[in-house]
DNA sequence: CTGTTAGCGCATTCAT
DNA sequence: ATGAATGCGCTAACAG
């Protein structure tokens, strides 16, 4: 009817009725449903942003940044959260289907193929961060974390450290693989043998497997862990045992928190732009869901940042060691 | 058609030939269109989540609690971020009146009545969060944080203080001024003047705020901060002037983050349930989604919880102070 | 047990 | 410049 009209191609409609219809528009608080547009229109200016996690601060900012971005296109956004579990994952993405959003940003669990593999079955664009997805033709932002771990690695190779192990996550996410390697590769390059424990991206995973190294006869003097959970785990695991961080044991991590959001950050690490991957794929979404874009997945890979806080120190001798920490 | 019936009453068609259609279903990877079922049924089975700043650790487990309530009545939730914008928070309601989400739960920026109007107007349910709504007819799920200041002043008053002043965020937002009151309350039964400054909920606002108490010819020995962001703030402003907390400085607040993110919890204060809110908020919404309940507002007050950790020290006299930390 | 009719709210198309 | 017809996908109600 007129009202349509009035409401969205303003010119089209004399100036007379329009102010008539805005008027009853008013009075009556009437709101467009935007169901019935969507039907209508075969779109529901929705994108759908499934995450694993949102108790990390990391899952947290790409909430935020996904959510501005898409916002300022527009769009508003839903958030599945999955919590880690890959059935899941596959059920929300259904019911994202199901709610015909007009795209998909996936933060995966695994990299399986199949929750990309439903979606673009779907005819649904899908974008995916962090992780690369060998099996998909599909796009993805992401860093590199192997790369970066190698990065981390060496900072402790310099500082004179030998017995240097990696507490990495649950071996079935990439992510922990790719940063053991990365790990895996400076120790080799540096002629050394790699020494990696998969347990689980978690406080406790943290403190189990430095509980275990502490307790070998010849403990490392340096741990790589896989993210700020298992950090956190190995430093406090490290104090109860009474072993000092970072004096007798250094300690270095990736995804830490936003420094300003705590008062002295403490681990040194690896940052990753996070908010800026949520935006970067927001808008390499937009672009096929908008026909600006069609073709082969692309990939986009951002910097990390290494920023050095009070978790690492020099490797010292027992000789140096007995010099400065008199008993 | 019968595959409608086939997938949401299977018992009332034949064996025969659900099995026909629940196999055909597979085969095209039919997804049933939630849109369509929205239009038709009057209900689109999301609740809308506007809160106003998901930077604040609080108002991220506030999504996980809401998120995980809403699914497990088989709700989707859709968050809208205002950033403590009031004009954003009711262009964000409309756009979820639009979506005609089945109802809302708001997390307000200020305590003015327009939003929840409109979304009751609009027939939209809808309970607030984390502040009361003295205007509103409305269901309200939140803590008494003026009495919780209240406990706070009191602390450390017994630790001996008397020179206490209050920094609190934005005089316009409802929370600021409750705690300024609860300690304000605790001050006069003690038979001390208040002192009060309003500035803003931020980092910054805490460091400028901090600044200009300290630097007063008498400044006071215990701060109680309006929110985390504050309480940082004026640590930091301490420690670049010269002044240690705790011992020369107590520092009290509200909102801290979980303790298990951080490896040595700082800040004493006050912590809210902030997960039993949403959820205890998600149910009284679907208690009126679902017409189990109508009827004037209800109002839920959930315990807060006093922790203690290193920011607070006993209020020394200077001979005491000479003789602990000599020159 | 299965098919038909009709309408949820909207906007495109065509007719006036 | 406005109105009428039609269909987006779905299901309640009614026929068969």
């Amino acid at each position: 009817m007129t009202v349509s009209r009035s409401l969205n191609q303003p010119e089209t409609v004399s100036p007379a009725t329009r102010r008539r219809v805005l008027a009853a528009v008013d009075e009556l608080k009437y709101v467009p449903n935007v169901v019935g547009q969507g039907l209508r229109h075969r779109r529901t200016m929705v994108v759908g942003f499934v995450v694993s996690d949102v108790s990390n601060p990391f899952g947290v900012q790409q909430i935020q940044g996904v959510s501005r971005a898409a916002r300022a296109q527009g769009y508003t956004v839903v958030f599945a959260i999955t919590d880690g579990d890959p059935d899941e994952e596959l059920r929300q993405i259904r019911a994202l289907a199901g709610r015909r959003v007009d795209g998909i940003i996936l933060s995966p669990v695994y990299n399986t193929p199949d929750a990309v593999e439903f979606s673009q079955g779907q005819g649904i664009p899908i974008v995916v961060i962090d992780y690369a997805m060998p099996q998909n033709d599909v796009d993805v932002v992401r860093c590199d974390t192997r790369e970066a771990s190698r990065e981390l690695t060496r900072y402790l190779l310099n500082l004179g450290h030998t017995q240097i192990a990696m507490l990495s996550g649950n071996e079935k996410i990439v992510t922990a693989v790719d940063r053991a390697e990365g790990y895996a590769d400076a120790m080799r390059e540096a002629g050394m043998e790699p020494d990696v424990t998969f347990g689980d991206f978690s406080v406790e995973g943290g403190a189990k497997g430095t509980e275990s190294l502490l307790r070998r006869t010849e403990p490392p003097t340096a741990i790589v862990t896989g993210n700020n959970f298992i950090a956190l785990g190995a430093a406090h695991t490290a104090r109860r045992l009474g072993v000092e961080v970072p004096s007798d044991l250094s300690i270095v991590t990736f995804d830490n928190a936003r420094t300003d959001m705590v008062l002295d950050p403490f681990f040194t690490g690896i940052v990753q732009p996070v908010m800026e991957i949520a935006e970067v794929a927001t808008d390499l979404l937009l672009d096929r869901i908008l026909g600006r874009f069609e073709g082969r997945g692309r990939t986009r890979i951002l910097q990390t940042q290494f920023e050095i806080h009070n978790s690492t120190s020099e490797k010292l001798t027992d000789k140096q060691r007995s010099l400065r920490k008199p008993t």
